[in-house]
Order: structure tokens, then sequence, then C-alpha cells
RNA sequence: GUGACUGUAGCUCAACCGGUUAGAGCACCGGACUGUGGCUCCGGGGGUUGGGGGUUCAAGUCCCCUCAGUCACCCCA
């Protein structure tokens, strides 16, 4: 077997970097659409940059080493720590609130199973310097839009949506401490993926009683804020918090996604540093790992950088996308065919061709023709081949009169108006033809 | 890092109970069909059966190790 690419990181041949491509055109289009600007930072690291947020541990699972000057580097695992750099650097200079987004290759070391390899490219979008819900809702509508952009619907994807800040408030109603808080996010996290008893049992180890336990399962499913403000709303703090997540929603409805999401309070998303609404974007038949997960992160950036800015972000990457999108047979895409053929008629000249085909290019075209002398039917059969969409046959009258004879080899779909659309017969000169490609 | 399962051509798969030189379709390259050929026909290249070791007269097939893949756990970019 040849040698091929170390385990978890991909080869990308035409058709899989076209799809690549096509992810990350869509990924920009939105993205500016929401007009949020782009941005980078190197691929390497100081490794402390990581370890500084999340501990020593966390080096089992990144790609780290010791350069040629002594420095301990790793490859980035995330943006965030890098954005959050960048943007403390110059917090004062910076128009707020910021609206960056980036397509980042990321790496991380670790078992490659479905859906997570060694390396991967990950849109993220943040919003920095902005602590109201219409940020939250601008963020997750960016997220939202981009698979409506794929051509997914809310029969294929859905949003849900928890708010940390809301479950607390629940958990301490039901009697969980400060210092049982964050092992009991961690079980709820898991409360889809394993079985009632076990959750229960964790619990209880907990100190949580099993009526606590039954309520807390009562929440985490079809739950909506009527219900939650019918049950609790008589304390402050999660009437608050309810009313925050109603503007919410009435927002995410004016900026059309409202359709997309529902209120789920088993996402936790991870452990560490969220603080508010939080979100993860799922396939609706449940086959896939998580599309995009997000959330406000309102402490990170003084942890980090030293700058007190309220934060949020979602991070998108392209390989469990990638899979859906197949999985749907929505990740048919061109990968650059020419727009005509040249051929050489069988009294033409290769010279001919290669002056054509130049006139062409100049106008803008993707010209592609045989490198070297062949019938005419081998052309033909190239050109169908190289999924041309025309074929130009220039013969001897070519230079004398610069005709030459032009057929449809095939119709690309939603490629709009072809030359034909546009012609009552086929144009019989290259000029003709020139003067049209100049045209669209 | 742990566990289970799986590795035959670029892809999808054959190969009896262990038995001759590991085959087919698709793809690729070449040729024919001498004129809109996305067809049809003929031919060709391409494999140390993932790698190594062992058992046997004989291993793609059985055993061990290793590498890789898939899935789950851990963890969650």
């Amino acid at each position: 077997m040849a040698q091929g690419a170390l385990p978890g990181f991909r080869d990308f041949y035409p058709t899989e970097f076209a799809q690549r491509a096509y992810i990350a055109r869509i990924w920009r289009d939105v993205a500016r659409r929401y007009a949020f600007v782009e941005y980078d930072g190197p691929p390497l690291e100081p490794l402390e940059l990581y370890t500084r947020k999340s501990g020593d541990e966390i080096v089992a699972q990144l790609y780290n080493f010791t350069d040629k000057g002594g420095r301990e580097v790793a490859l980035r695992p995330e943006m965030t720590p890098t954005l959050a750099r960048m943007v403390a650097a110059r917090a004062n200079a910076l128009r707020k609130p910021v609206r960056w987004f980036s397509l980042p290759q990321l790496f991380r070391y670790e078992r490659q199973q479905k859906g997570r390899l060694r390396e991967h490219f990950q849109l993220n979008v943040d919003i920095i310097g902005e602590s109201g819900v219409t940020a939250d809702a601008e963020l997750l509508a960016v997220a939202i839009d981009i698979m409506r952009e794929f051509g997914l619907s809310p029969d294929d994807v859905r949003a849900r949506v928890s708010d940390r800040r809301l479950l607390r408030a629940l958990l301490e109603r039901l009697g969980v401490g400060d210092e049982q808080l964050p092992a009991v996010f961690g079980i709820i996290d898991k409360i889809e993926r394993q079985p009632r008893e076990v959750s229960v049992e964790k619990l209880s180890a907990l100190g949580v009683s099993s009526e606590s336990a039954d309520s807390l399962f009562s929440l985490m499913d079809g739950l909506t804020l009527d219900a939650l403000r019918a049950r609790f709303g008589d304390t402050p703090a999660i009437a608050e918090r309810i009313a925050d997540l109603e503007r919410y929603y009435t927002y995410l409805a004016d900026l059309g996604v409202a359709e997309w999401v529902q209120l789920d309070l088993s996402i936790v998303r991870g452990l560490a540093y969220y603080t508010g609404i939080v979100f993860e974007l799922f396939d609706a038949r449940g086959e896939f790992r998580a599309i995009c997960g997000g959330g406000r992160y309102d402490n990170l950036l003084k942890s980090l950088g030293g700058v007190d800015l309220p934060a949020l972000g979602f991070g998108m990457g392209d390989v469990v996308l990638g899979e859906l999108l197949r999985a749907r047979g929505l990740s048919d895409v061109p990968i650059g065919e020419p727009d005509f053929w040249v051929a050489a008629a069988e009294d033409g000249d290769l010279r001919d061709v290669m002056l054509a085909a130049t006139q062409l290019r100049r106008a803008g075209a993707s010209v592609e023709y045989a490198l070297r002398p062949q019938t005419l039917s081998k052309q033909r059969k190239a050109a169908f081949s190289a999924g041309a969409t025309y074929f130009i046959t220039v013969g001897a009258d070519f230079a004398e009169r610069g005709s030459v004879q032009v057929d449809e080899v095939q119709h690309v779909e939603g490629a709009g108006a072809s030359l034909v659309d546009r012609l009552e017969e086929m144009p019989k000169t290259l000029a003709s033809i020139i003067a049209l490609v100049r045209d669209v």
C-alpha cells in the first residue's frame, strides 16, 4: 500500500478540494452578509497560550514540540486564545462591537473517529463588546443562515439552545450547591448519551436527592419557557433569565431563524468558559456529532488577555458538516471544468487552436485543448471527459476568416444563461464568441 | 490512552476444506469503429493480498506481533 497521509490528516484530491472550497465559500459569503470581517493568526503558537487556560493535561491532546530556538510551541487546537490575544492587544483601538470571523486549520492529537480528525478547518465567528441578547441572536442567526445556504432546512438541522445562568438558577432552586455545580453540569451534558439509571446514580453520589433528580429529568425534555415560568417563575433569578430568553426568541424570529431553534437545557457545552446562552447545531436525525457549537464567554478575555469585554462566538468544523452534506446529497460541486475545449479539425492546425484559445482566455474564459495532435473523435471524447461546456472546432478557414464551429457539449445545471440561450443559433466566428464571453 | 471489529488493484468486490501464475466490474492509458462517438468492440498498465515473523510439502486463507482503518470509551477543537 502506498504511503498515505498521516493518521487523521487528509489529502484533498480535486473532488475533495472542491467540496472544501465550496464550504469555505459559503462560510465567507454568509459571514460577510452579516458584516463580519475576516482575520487570521499564526497556526503555531506558544504552548503557554493553551496551558494557561486549561492546565497541563491539555498538552496530551496538542501537537506540541520544542523548536530549534528552544521555545515550547504548539499547533493551534482552537482559535479563541489567539483571538483573545489579538483583541486584547488593540482593545482600545478597535471599533466595538468587534465582529470578526476566521477559517483556521486546527490541530489536535487524538485518536480519530467519525467526525473527528487530527486536523480540520473551522469557521469561527465572534462578537466582542456587547453583553445584550441581541448579540446572542445575531450570532445564532449566522450559524443557521449558513445551514440554509447549504440547502438544509429545519427538517435537517436543529439548533438547541440553553442558558447556563438559567440552568444554574434552576439547580439552585432544586437544592444543588455551588460546589456540586460543575459535576452536575457534566452529568447533564451526557444525559442523552447514557442510561437514566446511570445519571441518577451519579447524581445521588453527589448528594442530589431522587426527587431533585426527577425534577431535573423533567426539565430536559420538551420544555417551554411558559412551562418553566409556571413552575419556577416565583424565583426572581429564574424569572429574570426567562425574560431574557423570551427577548432572545423574539429577536431570532425577527432575524428569520426561529423555526430552527428549540430550548434544550441538556446543552451545556464543555465545562470551562461559557457563561450564558449556549447552543449547538445538530442534524435532525441524530446521525452525526454536533455540527456547530458556541455561546457566550463573558469572562474569558479578562482571564486570558486582561481586558474586560463581554464576548460570544461559535465554531463550525468542516468534517461533520461535510459528512452531513454528503449524506443529504448536497456536496456535488464542480471541480472547475473548462468553459471551452478548442479542437483542431482534420485539416486544422494546432497553432490555430492555440491562437484561438489565447484569445478566449484573454476574454476571461477557461479553455483547454489537446496538447498533442489527436483525431477529432478523440478530442471530442476528451472534451466531454474534461467537462467542457462548449466544443469549438477550428479548421483551415479559421486562419483566413476566423470562422469556427461551436457545439454545446453539456449543459451545466444552474450555471446561468448559456451562449445557446442567448442566440438563435451558434456563433460562427471566434470574434462573436468572444463578444459574448465578455458580455457574460 | 483503553476496548471491539476490519485490512485483497485508484474504487466496489471474488478466490471451495490451506492447493497451479490472485480474478471481475468501474476508473485510467492505447487501438479500432473514418465524420456530433456521453455508444460499441479489442488491447494494456496497475497487487510483495497493509508490513513482519511463525505453522505447513504448500498461506490471501491458520497463529503471533506491528501498522492502518472503523466504531465505542476518554475528551471535546
